[in-house]
DNA sequence: GTCTATACGAAGATAGAC
DNA sequence: GTCTATCTTCGTATAGAC
């Protein structure tokens, strides 16, 4: 939990937290403050945009972590962003006991109810299979079934992620990269379509 | 929309588009009424369990009829399960202007706020994964590998579901059936993992 | 089976004191 | 920056007439 840091950090992960476990429907002030114990007086002092300026922050902190994840392993191909965002993934399951997922799918299944950003998510996920189809580019493949993989690869993962959380174990994000390792090496004997 | 039929079947209509549309915190009873204009006098006639009972068989409902279409198509083998699942998905986002998606995903992430209908979307989702791994090892596949085959299908369908939504195309629905075909052509030259 | 009216609670947001 | 009301809206649920 966001022990530490000033009111409006200690909201913000309580934000992110709540995003991940419940989807933007739950982030509701209510359920911040009591998580955080946060002083009430204080919402409107740091975020005059109310709850939704809350969950707009929350959906660009937690975002910006995996795209920072993917952006950084893919450097050195895409079998280390795959397998970073699997290892990603599986340790924050373990660490919030399979009630946390990604915030930005959360966001992306939300409908169009109270406050919508939807936008926001669609670029997210965009800049995700922007950073993974650059990376297989590097490695040979052309820019289409770069498109194709990396879009495959963020596709499992995410869905893994969602039946990680309802059978409250790993195994299928385990699943997901058994497979798809077999696909990364068949890259090389497949390039183009 | 659910034009005809009783008062009854309407409201559940709606609830499932609802389900489908915003997750479990969308289906409101006021929003059921806004859409379906039932009479409000009716809800708890119908439904003594109020919004609950609305929530809890709108995921039986949909969730069935997904169920029905993977049962069916998978004693044509597991292509043909996998098939028929892709060709589902994009028929329902585009009828739906890609305002809809997977029910049972929507219930399975909300978390624990309210009332909770998660145990019941992790049996209807372990109900899919049996029946595909069903099939797969019908087709010579081992017991392990047919399960972890089957996890991949429907992790990575789910997840295109969610890209679908967020890009407003059916792109992502047809770059893992693209990618998947390559993994069920190898399932004979691969068997035992 | 359906109608109106209403009680009740939860949550977002604002005002003004400190 | 934080506190304590308070207003308002919305959604669930119930009661009683028709």
């Amino acid at each position: 939990m966001g022990a530490g840091g000033t009111t409006r950090q200690k909201m913000l992960v309580g934000g992110v937290e709540l995003l991940r476990e419940r989807g933007p429907a739950g982030v509701t002030i209510d359920a911040v403050l009591a998580r955080t114990r946060t002083p009430r007086g204080s919402v409107y002092h740091h975020f005059p945009g109310g709850r939704q300026q809350i969950v707009g922050e929350a959906l660009e902190m937690s975002g910006s972590a995996i795209s920072a994840i993917i952006q950084e392993s893919a450097q050195d191909g895409p079998a280390s962003a795959f397998a970073h965002l699997i290892a990603f993934w599986k340790k924050l399951l373990r660490e919030n006991d399979f009630e946390a997922g990604c915030p930005v799918v959360a966001v992306a299944i939300a409908g169009s109810a109270q406050d919508d950003h939807r936008d926001r998510a669609r670029e997210i996920i965009g800049g995700w299979l922007g950073t993974i189809a650059d990376s297989l580019v590097r490695t040979g493949a052309t820019p289409a079934r770069a498109r194709t993989l990396a879009t495959l690869v963020v596709s499992s993962v995410e869905g893994a992620v969602v039946l990680c959380r309802t059978t409250r174990s790993t195994a299928p994000l385990d699943d997901v990269a058994g497979e798809l390792r077999h696909l990364f090496a068949d890259l090389d004997r497949r390039p183009a379509e």
